[in-house]
DNA sequence: TGATATCATGTAAGCCGTTACATTTCCAAA
DNA sequence: TTTGGAAATGTAACGGCTTACATGATATCA
């Protein structure tokens, strides 16, 4: 303990081995480049050592840290933490590490991860949503550190994205909400102000209902933080308006669930008083109950995707190219046909 | 894109500022050793330029990288991603970086991470549970790379660990559950092997049943991998047995919420004919119908905790030391009387 | 056998900060 | 003024690895 213990660097191995720095670091870096007698010797003599390369000094040589960052608004629910969790998988299959960072849903926290995690040296990164201070895209390009937005596609938008179309999903959801004989629409949304998704859903939705015949402007608009709470609270206000709206669309499965609580005590019956539909499809969203009518959102398959992509583009420089999955409506219990009996 | 971005450097901030590196290494990391003026200029250039301190270069020259890593099994579910929320938050506000790797609940992987994440500079590890290959524990000693445990407080412990103890709050419930007259007694757990808080759990129960004059052997116990339809499946096996249990103990809420759904599948009344009991207390339980009675683990407060404690290491050296949480039963709706009209 | 290609290895120049130590500047007290 | 010491700044060594290039060894072919 008192002795200084002194990490082995890529000297003592070399010294140890008696050959050159330059061939140690071959047989970890390009093993068949090195003649198998030598390659064997160094590597028992690395394990003899309990040698591990300086992080440090081989990211600066290297001019790369093989660490590629994600930064989400939070991984307390499965919403993110579910993708993050398959990138992570397919980085790994990759040889990167993943570093993270959360948000909170706050633009500037996230403008200080994003600083904070190039400082860290990530060699790219994974971010949500488009929308975001041009100054902070100005910085990562002199940075020059590459960054892939998900949860999102945007045909059109100038920076490749891998996601799906927030607006065509939750449009198609209306339609058949409205379909059902809906008109009195709600939606329980997250803040939209720097969230190009809320927006795009909130957007969906009044497309679907313009293009029904109905008037975008009758959609009851409440915004709010993401918590059950949050939607129960929300849901409870909707139901004590003048203008109960027959149909809550909610901004994912979280607030949804919050909703059907709150619709569970004040005894209002689900869906045949009122439908509620969630988006995400997360695993609360088969276990609540009544099981949740919601958007399935490709989570796993988005953050595989992104994790290829940035790896390819950061080993091979293979350019980044969007790619548009599907979000697919998925019905169970909390959609119904609308109440004729009510005025 | 096209052009070489040159991303700026010390140099280039100190060339555009007329004044040396090591001024302007000062002003970022020692500003009250640098006259106003000099400082106010040198941060106009470093804004102007876009400059960010390379990583490794200081990570090199600063022997430390300010990057904590954390290996779980999953962030799938919210069991850990819950603490992890919580830990990365406050390891924000003592300015370290996370990185994160999982493990699926393998050994190997997790052995595999434990030394990828020390090759990408952690200053220091957050682990779940004490139980590893001891091989781990001697690297991590030669790479001085400190280890905390979490999700686990096992009482003279060698290692300092931040967690609450598996073994007492299962026997709690355990306790509170035979009480109500279970006699047949089943656990739906995790694999055991390498999984000291699994092991708990089992012995927890065991123990209550002994304390109670049953016999522990009479305990149904199933091993599975950790998902909603191995919790599902499980039960199934359970409730198809000659010996069918009127209480089934399950190594976690996403497990309980699978048998749920599974007693739903089979018309068996929950909590008439048979109760079910979770473990974590996360959303999933209370959302659950009925609501799931469980032990609530204080996930937060475990990663807030490791984050404060790993820091403080790593800045001042402030030796780690052990803290029991509490785990909380949770009554809720899925734990009742056994029925006394079955043989 | 000599010329040439191929493979294995070595040499040493970076990479970009930090920091011990040296030097210069500035100011207050004598 | 002069002078001593603090404050501000500069100089340059150092950290551990990668890699372009040089060298040496071995194999191949005419």
């Amino acid at each position: 303990m008192s002795l200084k213990p002194h990490t082995p660097t890529l000297h003592d191995v070399a010294a140890a081995a008696s050959v050159s720095t330059a061939t140690v670091s071959r047989c970890l870096n390009f093993p068949d480049q090195v003649s198998e007698s030598t390659r064997i010797n160094v590597i028992r003599i690395i394990n003899d050592l309990g040698y591990s390369p300086n992080f440090g000094a081989k990211a600066m040589a290297a001019r790369r840290t093989n660490t590629i960052g994600a930064i989400i608004p939070t991984m307390e629910n499965a919403i993110f933490a579910r993708g993050l969790q398959a990138f992570q998988e397919e980085l790994r299959l990759h040889g990167f590490t993943m570093l993270v960072a959360s948000t909170s849903y706050c633009p500037n926290i996230e403008e200080e991860q994003i600083r904070s995690l190039v400082a860290r040296g990530a060699d790219a990164l994974l971010l949500i949503g488009h929308e975001r201070d041009p100054e902070i895209y100005r910085f990562l390009q002199t940075q020059g550190v590459p960054a892939l937005v998900t949860w999102a596609f945007t045909p059109g938008s100038v920076r490749p994205s891998i996601g799906f179309n927030n607006r065509a999903a939750i449009y198609e959801m209306a339609t058949e909400v409205i379909k059902l004989g809906h008109t009195k629409l709600a939606l329980i949304s997250a803040e939209t102000a720097m969230n190009d998704r809320a927006k795009a859903r909130h957007v969906g939705i009044q497309n679907a209902m313009t293009d029904a015949g109905l008037k975008p402007s009758s959609l009851q608009f409440i915004e709010t933080t993401y918590n059950i709470e949050d939607g129960a609270n929300a849901f409870e206000k909707l139901m004590k308006s003048d203008t109960r709206p027959t149909a809550v669309f909610c901004g994912n499965d979280v607030l949804a669930v919050g909703a059907l609580r709150c619709a569970r005590e004040m005894k209002i019956s689900v869906p045949d008083d009122v439908s509620i539909i969630g988006f995400d499809d997360i695993e609360l969203a088969q276990v609540a109950y009544p099981a949740l009518t919601t958007v399935h959102v490709p989570h796993r398959e988005m953050g595989r995707r992104a994790a290829i992509a940035l790896a390819n583009y950061v080993k091979e420089g293979t350019p980044i190219k969007a790619v548009e999955l599907k979000a697919r409506l998925v019905f169970r219990e909390t959609l119904g046909p609308a109440r004729k009996d009510l005025p």
